[in-house]
DNA sequence: CATAAATGCTACTCTAGAGTATAAACATAG
DNA sequence: CTATGTTTATACTCTAGAGTAGCATTTATG
């Protein structure tokens, strides 16, 4: 499909007629579809199973289609796990950024930042273990752009708490280590909240912020 | 070594010369040496590569052997991999019974709690890394062991958080959810530290007894 | 409807690693 | 110093799965 999208981009700057334009667009559309469909099967498995022990064979069965499809729209299994690391990180980023923008005191901040992040995470489970689980088997240079998204998200956190700090809503020695422990806690939810389980995911979210909001209580009495 | 175990209680039971017993006590003794040496190993590589992508002949590389010597001391390779989890884990429920056992009131039960098994995270966080990430690697037989040691550490975590609410010296909603909470923040710390970055062992666990203590004390002041 | 382009499948190759049969080396006892 | 048992290594087997070459099928276009 990369083929397809050098192709799409040349009739774009050849100002073909409007038809063919159409056409290459909708082709687009299917192929990101089918990029989707077997980055969802592929993390279903590689969840279950595990990266290595999941079979590309395995994945195509489940789509109902062949092995080589699946390297028709994806250069490895390697680009898979990749592709599904990236996933995991970035919802969370993307919800933590989100939630940062909506204006708010740090306490309110930090609690729409829980909320919103806990249940992407929960939404989005599967992508988040993989993450979390296999990220030793990412190449070195996927494994650095992984970490540099979830150092981003850590610094962001840590801006907040230090905002909060300096505002004295919260209480926190030092932002950036508590960031760490706010962002492992927020991790832990996929690795332990099991759908339809003892828990519902309004009750997981709901406990993330109170254990969040105590974390960065200070001592003397609540805020926010 | 099973047939060797055997011969060690017929020897006893028989009564053999104090002589032949004690040599046999010696082969045992170096035969569980050899068993430790092969699991230490094992678990390097697991925590570096994962369980599916480390080979018994690398293991077996590194400690100067050959494969089939791993194969007389381990069935095979899913029975090293339970060793591993069950040690990460029984290590951990040893520590908090061990804490338990210190008499005080539940604020100070806690403290030596998170204390102690942190260090205990933090000094094994091979097996308890691999424990965490590769369970579902584990055979339904070894996984329900393993979940059952697991549900008794949580238990017995809630039970201690039971005991401060009704003292009155913790403030916490539900003790069963928030036990996992408090679980979850000690496993963190096997996926997270790491020996020679950038907190040293004692101010991440530290950290920890503080965080603990901030999400059950109660919102009108400290204690313990 | 013919032809070209794209899409997908059949049927492989090749490597790698789990597990083993068997023999060598070593120790121990008599 | 020979016989017996124990420990370890050599040298395999066999399976399984990643990745691919080339053929078949479908779809779009003049």
């Amino acid at each position: 499909m990369h083929k397809l999208a050098d192709v799409t981009d040349i009739a774009d700057l050849m100002d073909k007629p409007r038809k063919k334009r159409a056409v290459a667009q909708l082709k687009d559309e299917i192929t990101a579809y089918k990029r989707r469909r077997i980055l969802e099967e592929a993390s279903h498995f590689f969840f279950l199973n595990g990266y290595e022990a999941t079979t590309l064979d395995s994945v195509a069965e489940q789509l109902n289609v062949t092995k080589p499809f699946i390297y028709s729209y994806y250069k490895n299994k390697g680009e898979l796990l990749y592709e599904i690391c990236q996933t995991g990180i970035q919802l969370s980023l993307s919800a933590l950024e989100e939630a940062l923008a909506v204006e708010g005191t740090a306490s309110e901040q930090l609690k729409i930042v829980v909320e919103r992040v806990a249940r992407i995470i929960i939404e989005n489970q599967r992508y988040v273990t993989v993450y979390l689980r296999e990220e030793k088997c990412l190449q070195p240079e996927d494994a650095r752009r992984i970490r540099d998204l979830r150092h981003t998200f850590d610094t962001k956190l840590a801006a907040l708490l230090d905002k909060g700090k300096r505002t004295g809503e919260f209480e926190v020695m030092h932002p950036s280590r508590t960031a760490i422990w706010v962002s492992g806690l927020l991790s832990w939810i996929a690795l332990w909240y099991h759908e339809g389980g003892r828990w519902s995911a309004t009750e997981v979210v709901m406990d993330a912020i109170t254990m969040v909001q105590k974390m960065v209580q200070p001592a003397g009495g609540k805020h926010g």
